[in-house]
DNA sequence: GGATTGACGTGTC
DNA sequence: AGACACGCCAATC
């Protein structure tokens, strides 16, 4: 199989528990990859062209900013659904982001 | 196969 | 606290 660090990351994504939120450079480093977080961000734009769909705005920046929220269909909807999950987001941050960040070297 | 790119991260100013 | 600069690394052109 010959898979892309690309569907890696979607696997590790796939993963992450409802309301519950992580970080680029964490999946990147679950990965291995370390430095290569900005390829794990680069993979989600294909988030939404993938299957099963991967939840990509449970994923955020190390600050817990929404950055990648204008590459959802409505830029919106990110937010809202991070809300729907029970996480309270505002400014394009997620609140409490560390109480919800999910650490996949620390959970997996 | 070199150059470009990017939903990032960390350090400085 | 906000803005800017540099580094990392795999995929794509």
């Amino acid at each position: 199989m010959e898979q892309t660090f690309y569907e890696q990351v979607f696997e590790v994504v796939k993963l992450i528990p409802r309301g519950r939120v992580t970080s680029y450079g964490a999946i990147a480093k679950s990965l291995g990859a370390g430095g290569s977080s900005r390829m794990v961000g680069f993979a989600m734009r294909y988030a939404g062209t993938v299957h099963p769909p991967v939840p990509a705005h449970r994923v955020v920046n190390s600050s817990g900013l929404l950055t990648g929220k204008f590459h959802f269909d409505p830029p919106e909807r990110m937010a809202d659904l991070l809300e729907s999950e029970g996480l309270l987001v505002k400014n394009d941050k997620v609140q409490n982001f560390k109480v919800h960040f999910w650490d996949p070297l620390t959970e997996l």
